[in-house]
DNA sequence: TTTTACCAAGCGAACGCTTGCTAAAAATAA
DNA sequence: TTATTTTTAGCAAGCGTTCGCTTGGTAAAA
């Protein structure tokens, strides 16, 4: 047996322990071969299990060694993965975020064409989708637990969630401007996404009520008795 | 080391001002025996104190020396007017439920004879002043931190929670039969509370908008483009 | 075909520090 | 005095994090 190895090794290369959502292979050479391990999970599954830990239980009552356990691991080990707690934390809040941004903007040009209220439906869905969906914890998590961020950190993410509202203003303007939104453009995009956004705290798939009557619900209250005067 | 207000001035119909839990002094003698627990205002500050730091810091992240030293105590002695962490959250949370299921039926009572427009109005007016009035921060504590309590303290503050929900299903039935409201009542009365909720994570009392801006955006929004109406 | 060198991945004991909470003593009224 | 309130000093548990070390595996040299 190799008894010890040379007194200075640099042990995790800082390349890789920042890396972004999906961690890369090491640049260049495709290390997969015969008995290929399941690899890049690891890191999505301390992602993923972080994630549920901190929306049920709270990012500072949530320990790394939850973590750990939730995925069959040791106390030390997921910071091979992430640096520290916090990066942890930051990490299932910015893939949450990336992630419903994408998915927004494939809303929005799937429909394009349609009148702004069904674009609004639309918004209002996926929104709901990426509330309360299977495997989204990542996103209430960031709604709740963003205090727990460094600055840096919070500034980053609060640019993405702006240009996430920012994806609703156009489409909520041309509904003020058409008399179907009764309500200052500013103050209902507030107003609109707080309603959603506490679904959280409330909606249970197992109720009979579905995402799909959520939308509708949703509609009826903003936008349902309209149009007013041509 | 600051943090004392100057008396705040309510702008509601109060004759209920924060009180809550049983007061047992005896209105001729002023004297404290073995089983008149304290009720001078270390007590009341220690709430105080808790909530605000409940509030930006959350329960988890918020240390006992914290709040100690918040009202200028030492380390230990918040256990003397408390039992323990929890007891602490719980009395916040008590404390501010019972203000403002008070603050809603004085508003309720004192708008029986108008349309139910005005009583969603004013239920509506009430609820921003109890999210985001002066020296609150018990009800923000008690929507964002509730599962920090234990399932006993939870379900008796759960109690009082739908009590309070239920104040705003009569107004809001009226409205759906009136046409004014186009979404089930439930679901609207969920939806409703969660925009106005929601509230406490954007609202700057230095910006512009004020609680009437607010509370005239949230009725435009909600019941805005109505049927006809006297 | 074997050896060598190296690697990512994880283990798990240990460290320094903070936490909620306690008990005794001290201070402050009544 | 006695009763109430606060300070003081500390404990035991638990925390995030570190670090020396092992493991299963690969690639290239021998």
């Amino acid at each position: 047996m190799p008894a010890s190895q040379p007194p200075s090794i640099q042990r995790l290369p800082s390349s890789i322990a920042l890396h972004g959502i999906e961690a890369k292979r090491p640049r260049g050479r495709p290390r997969k071969t015969a008995l290929d391990r399941d690899d890049g999970n690891r890191r999505a599954a301390l992602l993923q299990a972080a994630g549920a830990l901190f929306r049920s239980k709270g990012f500072a009552a949530t320990t790394t060694r939850d973590i750990a356990a939730a995925v069959g691991m040791q106390s030390g080990s997921p910071f091979y993965h992430f640096k520290s707690k916090d990066a942890l934390l930051f990490a299932v809040m910015e893939e949450g975020m990336t992630s419903a941004l994408a998915r927004q903007h494939a809303t929005l040009e799937s429909s394009q064409e349609l009148s702004s209220l069904d674009q609004l439906r639309g918004l209002v869905y996926t929104h709901f989708l990426v509330l309360l969906g299977p495997q989204s914890d990542f996103i209430p998590v960031m709604l709740y637990e963003s205090r727990s961020l460094k600055p840096a950190q919070r500034e980053k993410l609060s640019a993405l969630q702006s240009q996430y509202e920012n994806l609703w203003v156009p489409v909520l303007k041309a509904l003020h401007a058409s008399g179907h939104l009764r309500a200052p453009v500013v103050l209902a995009r507030l107003l609109i996404l707080g309603a959603l956004n506490w679904s959280v705290q409330w909606f249970d798939p197992h109720k009979k009520a579905s995402v799909d009557d959520l939308t509708d619900a949703a509609l009826g209250l903003f936008v349902g008795g309209a149009v007013a005067s041509p």
